[in-house]
DNA sequence: AATCCGGGGAC
DNA sequence: GTCCCAGGATT
């Protein structure tokens, strides 16, 4: 299909490159199959500085397949805080749970094996095999799409199911000889450091001489992406309820539902607003607390939580990949006789009132985070 | 094939 | 603001 020649020329220089150009990072440091495997699961979606922190922190406290598996998830869970991705940590763990009581402990080494874990799919058990065990499987990501598109003038969409399949065919007939490793990891470094998705390097480029894509001028234009989908906008109404009596100084918190958005995480109860439009929202004083209070009494209602009186604290933003919150924080108290501490009606278990300290132990997507530091950091100041 | 699933850095 | 990143699971 391509001639003989231009991938030849690919393999030799590319490997050469990365060779003498590659970055120093963490797990580029051993030959550690489970800590190979945890850097490319934390890289997945994710950048090479923002990665670097989160497995060392990691690999310190769950320095192996026995700790991590004997680790409770809530630990885990906490030390992906941050990351995103959640389901990565959970999916992470159950498969190390598998390696340790399947296959005592050893990362197994065969495609059919590393493919079947849980959250590793053709990415990444490339990325396993070929870095850790030097087998020369293909390991296809987005660099490598972006890097092939260009070299090889492909101008098929690379959002589709059958490029990639293209690619790996591809990408797994340039291995060189006993080079798997160092091939696949090049192709990567090269599109991090070089071939970059905005403007190219061409001039540092080591394949720059028989690179298809920049021959015809269109280096620029690949690859062929189809645009993704806007996401939708929510607005919804968070409520920083403030504990009185005998739970003076904490927070009341709460953890979601086991799957799904932001599973098993902790957070602070919100509501959906009703009418998700962007209607004129905050003057200087902050948006009506009326509709927040009946849309937030209900949803408390439905778990046994009285609401008080609401007073708009502060506006918060997150994006997710579908989905994009407009967020009203309110703060208030909770107007519950039933709560207590002689009361015999108890808490429903996925609450708890928490104090700064506390946050500690729970684990918080990041716009709960910034919410309860910029209310923990204000209440300080007031003190 | 389309949708769900975070967060941040570069520009 | 836009893009997109060392993707995978689910439907």
């Amino acid at each position: 299909m391509y001639s003989t020649e231009q991938k030849q020329y690919f393999s030799e220089k590319l490997l050469s490159w990365y060779r003498r150009h590659k970055r120093d990072l963490p797990w580029r440091r051993s030959r550690n199959p489970y800590h190979i495997w945890i850097s490319e699961i934390m890289l997945q979606q994710t950048r090479v500085e923002t990665v670097i922190p989160y497995f060392h922190r990691f690999v310190d406290k769950f320095p192996t397949v026995e700790a991590l598996a004997e680790a409770p998830e809530d630990e885990v869970l906490k030390a992906w805080e941050g990351l995103g991705y959640y389901s990565r940590a959970r999916n992470l763990q159950s498969a190390v749970r598998e390696v340790q009581e399947r296959y005592g402990g050893v990362v197994p080494d065969t495609k059919e094996e590393v493919f079947a874990l849980k959250g590793v799919g053709p990415y990444t058990a490339g990325a396993i095999l070929s870095i850790a065990y030097n087998k020369p499987e293909p390991a296809v990501d987005g660099n490598v799409m972006r890097v092939l598109s260009r070299y090889f003038l492909i101008e098929e969409d690379i959002m589709k199911g059958s490029t990639r399949v293209l690619m790996e065919k591809l990408a797994k007939e340039l291995i060189p000889e006993g080079a798997a490793g160092d091939f696949n990891q090049g192709l990567m470094e090269l599109g991090a450091m070089v071939c970059t998705p905005k403007s190219p390097h061409c001039l540092t480029c080591p394949v720059m001489l028989h690179c298809s894509g920049r021959a015809a001028g269109m280096e620029a234009e690949l690859p062929v992406k189809k645009k993704a989908k806007p996401p939708r906008p929510e607005s919804r109404y968070v409520a920083l309820l403030e504990g009185t009596g005998g739970q003076a100084g904490r927070v009341l918190i709460r953890q979601r539902p086991a799957e799904g958005l932001l599973a098993r995480m902790w957070e602070l109860p919100h509501a959906l607003a009703p009418g998700t439009g962007t209607d004129g929202r905050d003057t200087a004083q902050g948006p009506d607390p009326a509709p927040a209070h009946e849309a937030l009494a209900e949803h408390l209602d439905a778990d046994g939580l009285g609401l008080g009186e609401l007073r708009w604290f502060m506006p918060a933003e997150h994006t997710f990949s579908h989905i994009h919150w407009e967020l009203d924080v309110f703060l208030g108290t909770v107007d519950n006789p039933s709560l207590l501490p002689e009361s015999s009606a108890p808490l429903p278990s996925h609450y708890r009132w928490i104090t700064r300290e506390e946050m500690e132990q729970y684990a918080f997507p990041n716009v709960f985070l910034r919410i309860l530091k910029a209310y923990f950091k204000e209440r300080e100041g007031a003190s």
